[in-house]
DNA sequence: AAATAATATTTGTATATACAATTTATTACA
DNA sequence: TGTAATAAATTGTATATACAAATATTATTT
């Protein structure tokens, strides 16, 4: 266990802590939180570090709190946007959600940032780039090419991404959350490559989402290009 | 000046002049607010006061916050959901889109609401129905079906809608405002009805919405189907 | 004049404390 | 037993304080 782990402050870490725990079902919705002091004591820290922990699990609508009686887990939340906020996991669930690697994180130079324009420091510091397969039930529905400026990413290349959800790898160990951004949605035919991955024939409808997501470092823009098999998972998220 | 006003805690009384101050361009975009220190000392409250209400604007994107510099200006905060709160309108902007009514508003009884289940309620009073095209520069881009549940919307039947927004119509006339929503969206190739509206050839990819909105009124949703010619112009969105 | 170092400013984190407001649980009483 | 009063528990608000981290400013040195 020699990752490159981030140095969060503890308000940070009892926030990651009961997130996990609340999407692991270890508190189910409708469930009581322990109460504030009770966390306090748990995680040793103070009650005001744990309110600024609650308060974002609550403006992120993990739970919703009542004075005099406590916070009450609400489940994930509904996104901002449409699976944009967390990812394409929250259009269909983690439980049957697996990811393979097609191209591993990698240097490159940018080619193009789909359809975005990039600033001339993104194009001189290249990218960190890369391709995965997302199955659910064992059938592939999304195909994602993701790049990210190369930049302040310790260790980032040679990473287990593997079932691992990249936003919380970028925000668990760099700091690095996601704030919003821009999406582009078009209906394209599947490619050949699509074909292969999606088994589907030609001439195949298939959903392609280009995304420039803004980062809380000034600056740092991700981008990424998904596309979709939407035969038998549409996407689906809250506005 | 006898209005009912609510007692406020000192954290929201000063995020409510600040935010005023914004939008009232008192602080302009780019501009830095008063220091954390200065603001307790002009409100009289003490940092973490003063911090509270910062935190929020800096959650809702009014500011953004350098540590050793302070709290810049962004101005007001983006739009919420993708093509959503605002009808299709906000895709493309208003100034090219023209809408040709296909189906006038009519009284009909739910086949189904698209993928969406209905309440009992709903089933029982039946929905209004109309379809729409909407033109971009002349050209085809959107087919809607929207659907509404037939529940006290006087004279809404025979109501012009040519050119106007939807939603505009429901908030003005009926104080029936969006609050937000569930969207799904998904890949098909265009059927006849659709190959003849937007003039492609059979097997041309669209996208797919179905979409069921939420409104102020508790149990009311409008529930739309909307079909997107991509070839153009894609269907953009903030979140 | 330019680069460097020291200082000041500003936001970030964390603790400790006190009391208010709301809900829940307990107790007392009829 | 049922109701009302009381107490306890829990979140909300607010202050005061201290130090860390990042940035900006000023002073010093070269």
């Amino acid at each position: 266990m020699s990752e490159y782990e981030a140095v969060l402050p503890h308000h940070s870490k009892v926030y990651e802590i009961l997130r996990q725990h609340i999407n692991e079902g270890v508190y189910q919705e409708g469930d009581l939180l322990p109460s504030e002091n009770e966390l306090s004591a748990l995680h040793k820290v103070t009650r005001p570090t744990i309110r600024k922990a609650l308060d974002r699990l609550s403006n992120e609508g993990f739970i919703v709190r009542h004075q005099g009686k406590g916070s009450i887990v609400k489940g994930a939340p509904k996104g901002v946007g449409i699976l944009a906020m967390k990812g394409t996991t929250s259009a269909v669930g983690k439980e049957n959600l697996q990811t393979r690697i097609i191209v591993e994180p990698e240097i490159r130079n940018w080619s193009e940032a789909f359809s975005f324009s990039l600033s001339r420091v993104e194009q001189e510091s290249g990218c960190i780039y890369m391709e995965r397969l997302r199955l659910v039930n064992n059938k592939a529905v999304f195909f994602d090419i993701t790049m990210i400026p190369n930049i302040n990413l310790p260790r980032f290349i040679g990473r287990n991404m593997e079932n691992k959800s990249l936003f919380d790898v970028l925000r668990k160990n760099y700091r690095l959350e996601v704030k919003g951004g821009e999406q582009r949605i078009l209906a394209i035919t599947a490619d050949e490559r699509l074909q292969k991955y999606f088994g589907v024939p030609a001439g195949h409808p298939v959903v392609q989402l280009n995304r420039k997501i803004e980062t809380n470092r000034e600056g740092i823009y991700l981008y990424s290009q998904v596309f979709c098999n939407t035969d038998e998972f549409v996407l689906s998220g809250n506005f």
